[in-house]
DNA sequence: CCAGGCGAGTTTTTT
DNA sequence: ACTCGCCTGG
């Protein structure tokens, strides 16, 4: 079969390029992943390698999924070999479980995801008890990952970031590692990292590696960070044969690390690199090309590509200002409903910058029966329950896991409480070993209260049989060892109650499904278990249901008939903490360019003024997101930058736009550019000393906008109004951390301290 | 040790 | 509005 015939003359290109490297800018819906899939499918056709020679990296497994289909409809089933198409994360995952011993880990090692990686820092912060600067776990994360995804080392820390914090975050940040050593686990960067050392380490393996893989071609590059660049890089040294499709307008991942730079500058990495450009989109109508062209033409940091398309002009946009969230989501129903009568197999998509966001219109679409499919909220492996019970089958796998063990030591109470566990980590810290092994040594302490020594025996005694039953049954049937021996359930129908047992009951369920298909694949329970780490609710996205509901985020990637894109306001989307940096701004700008993208024929646009937010916004009326307003008028229809009658609906809500106040006249309505932006603060830094001003700076405007925001509001002597306290008098604020303390009396309750950001004051 | 109650902090996006 | 951690009384 001659699979160049499907391909339009610049896919084509793409598709027959020989050896070296590549470059195919490719615009939404301009078939991207066709490209790739076709490569590889001629690739092998033409025998320019063997299909186990290629790999192709994407970014979500269900991209992988795709691909690997797609591949395989093309070529046919029932190859002797099969191309490797895999995450990054599952590739860097798949290379460590055979090469880590270089680096001093053993194969067994753990993932640690956020859950995991957050009570790990909540451990280490104790540990520490310094902040004299209290830091959250998060903010400590943040830190951490975004030092390690731009190469700094715990030692290099203190040198490259000069803040108040750093040397808390360098201890914290060394601290962290120690404990994942010792832990034998690695957190989702470390994958990436690890995999970057050990063939730096080893060049042995790099030659190995770099010649088995002779072909790599990558998706969605620009979304690539520095460790996944560093990899790239190690693997292609000697051919040079990598192929990157990407498109810098959706870039939308920066925040995690991803580097727009590097699809910018592919060129400059790869001399000689072939540039192909694909213009022409398949997917969606003319108007909403238009519509999202006119969007992203405002950003600076692109290449420039102009789509276009051969499909037809289409409807125009229908937008709506709704009188509050619910009725947003009433409206939203309502139009679903009417697009389902007309077409009963079209796809929708409601999207939104937030997941909390999801609610109203969950709420709203069962009372009316609309069936829908949330995505990602809670992940499925991230629930509770679930992780409870992977938690126990990591102990038994890793018995170093420390993080697996404390979750589960007295989860269902078996008599070994806080007191105990404190003197168990105390001991291990003290003789830098894994708690099991201090809970071993301590299990018969005549030291310990006999029951408490009881206890722990008879849990060790619990792990050892585990332990060795792993090798002589499934994973199912270890499970149901397990689950039956600490008598899980009956745990959980004691705690809970009728309704929620039942939800986790079934969930149990579905693990249990999930493990018995596992080793009906025939896997390792450590492939059960890097699975689950690895996976997210976005592949369990039931390809059937007629309406999705998602983030912006998730939705990238995919498409559907009608996209409803709701909440478009400003705060919220473009989010409040993106506004303050050019940067930020333009990828909030590619995350709508993105969103609008996934329409093929239909496109809604809503928003209300009157969102219950908190922090510094919180009761003030919202303005209609710039985003809009950057939009051609001619087509959009339904336009409206207020709310008929918000007057009589909403009186405890005050209007930005009318109301003659301090806030009014520090931001001025609606014009067509927006001011408030920093110009330019965001050149890159290149050098060690830039890194530090740069990190300063976006420390003090991000201080300075939060001051600036709050300090006008409640001053002392004003009077105020409290939903629930009434009426009072702000007799003095007073900073404590990152938030501002106002002392107040109200003539109902007396005297009460409020956090500015979170009470909903309103000024009398 | 544990269960149940209160107060504080919290919502940006994810492999 | 919701979750998590801390405190208290059994």
């Amino acid at each position: 079969m001659d699979i160049l015939a499907k391909l339009n003359p610049q896919q084509r290109l793409a598709v027959e390029h020989g050896r070296g490297p590549a470059l195919v800018l490719a615009g939404a819906g301009s078939g991207k992943t066709r490209v790739i899939a076709y490569r590889i499918a001629y690739l092998i056709q033409n025998a320019a390698a063997r299909p186990e020679n290629i790999l192709a990296v994407t970014f979500t497994n269900k991209a992988a999924k795709e691909m690997r289909e797609r591949v395989q409809k093309i070529v046919g089933p029932s190859r002797r070999s099969e191309p490797l198409i895999s995450t990054f994360h599952s590739f860097c995952v798949r290379l460590l479980r055979r090469e880590i011993h270089h680096l001093g880990y053993k194969r067994d090692f753990s993932i640690y995801d956020t859950d995991d990686q957050t009570r790990l820092i909540k451990q280490v912060l104790e540990e520490i008890r310094n902040p004299d600067r209290e830091l959250t776990p998060r903010e400590v994360i943040g830190r951490i990952s975004f030092a390690k995804n731009h190469g700094i080392t715990p030692g290099q820390y203190t040198d490259r970031f000069l803040s108040d914090a750093a040397e808390d975050v360098q201890r914290l940040y060394e601290k962290y590692n120690e404990r994942l050593r010792s832990s034998n686990s690695l957190d989702f960067d470390d994958l990436l990292l690890k995999s970057v050392a050990v063939l730096e380490k080893m060049p042995e393996l790099r030659k190995y590696y770099g010649d088995w893989y002779s072909y790599i071609l990558v998706d969605e590059y620009q979304d690539t960070n520095r460790p996944q660049y560093d990899l790239l890089r190690l693997l292609t040294t000697v051919h040079k044969n990598i192929f990157v499709v990407g498109d810098e307008d959706q870039s939308i991942y920066k925040f995690r690390g991803a580097d727009i730079q590097n699809i910018l500058k592919f060129e400059k990495d790869y001399p000689g690199a072939r540039v192909i450009k694909l213009e022409q989109n398949y997917r969606s109508s003319q108007n909403i090309l238009r519509l999202a062209g006119a969007v992203v033409e405002n950003n600076t940091e692109r290449k420039g590509k102009t789509l276009w398309t051969e499909n037809e002009s289409g409807d125009v946009v229908t937008c709506s200002c709704a009188q509050n969230p619910r009725e947003e989501a009433v409206w939203v129903a309502g139009q679903i409903e009417s697009l389902l009568e007309e077409n009963p197999d079209y796809h929708v998509a409601v999207l939104y910058r937030a997941n909390f966001l999801s609610r109203n219109f969950e709420d709203v679409l069962t009372d009316k029966g609309i069936p829908y499919a949330v995505v990602g909220s809670v992940a499925f492996f991230g629930r509770m329950e679930v992780k409870d019970l992977l938690a126990y089958l990591r102990i038994v796998f890793n018995p170093e896991d420390d993080v697996a063990l404390l979750r589960i030591v007295n989860t269902p109470p078996r008599g070994i409480g806080q007191a105990t566990v404190d003197i168990l980590t105390e001991a291990a810290l003290e003789k830098g070993v894994p708690i099991l092994q201090a809970l071993r040594e301590k299990a018969g302490d005549p030291q310990l209260p006999a029951r408490t020594a009881r206890a722990l025996l008879r849990f060790q005694e619990l792990l050892d049989k585990w332990a060795a039953l792993q090798d002589h049954v499934t994973i199912s049937q270890l499970f149901e060892t397990i689950l039956q021996d600490i008598r899980y359930k009956e745990m959980l129908q004691k705690q809970e109650s009728a309704t929620e047992a039942e939800n986790r009951l079934a969930n149990i369920e579905e693990l249990m499904h999930a493990a018995a298909e596992s080793q009906q694949r025939g896997e390792a329970i450590s492939e059960f278990l890097d699975r689950a780490a690895l996976s997210s609710e976005l592949d369990h996205l039931d390809p059937n249901a007629r309406v999705a509901l998602m983030t912006l985020h998730s939705a990238k990637g995919l498409e559907f008939e009608s996209v409803f894109m709701v909440g478009m306001e400003e705060g919220l989307f473009p989010h409040a903490q993106c506004v303050n940096s050019r940067e930020d701004l333009e990828e909030e700008r590619r995350l709508c360019y993105v969103g609008i993208t996934r329409a093929k024929r239909k496109l809604f646009l809503s928003w209300t003024p009157y969102r219950k937010s908190y922090g510094p916004e919180a009761g003030f009326a919202a303005r209609i997101s710039r985003f809009m307003m950057e939009m051609p008028r001619e087509l959009l229809e339904g336009f409206e930058t207020e709310p008929p009658t918000y007057f009589d609906q909403r009186p405890r809500f005050r209007n930005r736009f009318y109301e003659d106040s301090d806030e009014y006249r520090r931001t001025p309505g609606p014009q067509p550019k927006w001011s408030g932006i920093r110009e330019d603060s965001t050149v890159r830094p290149k050098t060690i000393a830039e890194l530090k001003i740069y990190i300063e700076e976006k420390q003090r405007s991000s201080r300075a906008a939060s001051e600036g925001t709050q300090s006008s509001l409640f001053k002392p002597g004003m009077r105020v109004r409290h939903e629930q306290f009434g009426d009072g008098l702000v007799l003095s604020r007073e900073k404590s951390g990152n938030d501002i303390k106002l002392v107040i009396t109200f003539s109902r309750v007396g005297k009460k301290t409020l956090v500015e950001r979170y009470a909903k004051l309103k000024a009398l």
